[in-house]
DNA sequence: CAATGCTGTCTCGGATGCGAGACGCTGGCG
DNA sequence: CGCCAGCGTCTCGCATCCGAGACAGCATTG
């Protein structure tokens, strides 16, 4: 087994506690989240602080993402396979249906939303790229877990207790989550109307490479009336695809 | 003075490396660039990989980044006032102008790309988020360049050797710089023509707010027939400081 | 003005993480 | 096939980093 290395580990629990904040906080905030000595706290907070990491704000006492941490950020962007060959078939697709995408990948029962392209004219972001949503509840964790063995299924969603609700809709139990899994496989694509934002629905379709789990999905207001996105979205999902597999 | 924190240190240059490499490399290339031992780096990468910063591609033998190393830059734009309260008005301006627009912050003597805004139909991304380029070849730059004090300028462009050019044109002396900074004021907006690509045409207007310099800028190209930008990138730039002084 | 709570700095001794180096493994190449 | 270069793992003893705690500065409160 490996060495600890407890220094490096404290510094990038730092770097994610301190991202999942929305504004800088106090350096005791900090040690408490990361439960670590007061002192070795300032001392870590200084040395990340050289490196341009975090920055502090002696006025209101509190500390911050660098832009360090912004720049290593988007070169994960750039040199992830995905991401970097998603990027233009995403934007062929929104300019084709006008309407706004994106990418997510799943990460154990979540979504985690990779890339999005706004449609010209809407609110941007709805879902922020970033964001995580329960898989079970979006079209595009649906389209994800349609495609994976029923056993890594089960073995995400345990039991009743795995499923939460945004909106009291979506599936509530194993077997209901089987039943729409198995209609999902049967259309080739997932849908998802109002469960995760009241107002908004979505189409998606699962990007199949290897050991990489992601899809691809589009998202309207319900009121607006919009043509057959399916295909689109479809032919989407498998270019990425193929891109992926050279 | 602080104490140094190496193994934290390490960490963080580790990451940095990873972030400019455009693919994963292998660990002996990352032991070189960070200047540490061969064992700590394989503790350290390990250390890092349990924490998700870094995946290692067994089959090929090489590191990578990670998913947690993502998260932590977008957790960044949501920290950052700049990128959060600038990305509407941007998003706005896009729509109004159909041209693809961004958002640059002054680094030293570059500009760094901090977001963007693809207009419908344009290929995605001419100068990619995360991407720097030196400031005085670039809208966004000059646009920045010109509302610092001279003195300012003269630090960050010492002599002749400060610039660079990538297709001939663009200043290539403290002089002609001043002289275009003060046209730039002048007019009040900033603006360069196939000097970053060729066939492609900005023009900027800065963000200022404090101690933030940053600009925005539309680009577009030089073939097509666009109308008159300038006043829509300046409004853009003033609602943008705006909010920033909220 | 005194009291209080919190932030940031500094010191110092002991535990422990770090680096040198040896070893086995694998894949590429002649 | 045999060789070799480079990758990944492991051990071990010493130097060094870490954490407890004391202290000083600075707000805010009564």
């Amino acid at each position: 087994m490996s060495r600890p290395v407890p220094a490096a580990t404290s510094a990038l629990r730092v770097l994610r506690f301190l991202s999942s904040q929305p504004v800088p906080v106090p350096a005791t905030r900090i040690a408490d989240a990361v439960d670590l000595p007061r002192s070795s706290t300032y001392h870590l907070l200084t040395a990340m602080a050289d490196e341009d990491f975090v920055v502090h704000y002696p006025e209101d006492r509190t500390w911050g993402m660098g832009i360090a941490a912004w720049e290593v950020g988007h070169g994960f962007s750039r040199q992830e396979p995905l991401a970097r060959l998603a990027r233009i078939p995403l934007a062929r697709l929104v300019d084709t249906v006008g309407q706004s995408a994106h990418l997510v990948v799943l990460l154990g029962s979540e979504v985690l939303y990779v890339l999005e392209e706004r449609a010209p004219g809407r609110p941007p972001l709805v879902t922020d790229v970033g964001v995580r949503l329960p898989a079970h509840l979006t079209a595009s964790g649906r389209a994800i877990l349609a495609v994976l063995p029923a056993a890594q299924v089960r073995a995400l969603y345990p039991g009743k207790d795995a499923f939460t609700s945004r909106t009291g809709a979506g599936p509530q139990s194993p077997t209901e989550l089987r039943r729409l899994l198995s209609d999902t496989r049967r259309r080739g694509f997932a849908t998802e109307d109002g469960e995760v934002t009241p107002g908004f629905a979505s189409v998606a379709a699962a990007v199949e490479a290897g050991t990489i789990h992601a899809s691809v999905a589009v998202t309207w207001r319900t009121r607006d009336d919009v043509g057959n996105l399916v295909d689109a979205v479809r032919t989407t999902a498998g270019e990425i695809t193929r891109r992926l597999r050279h």
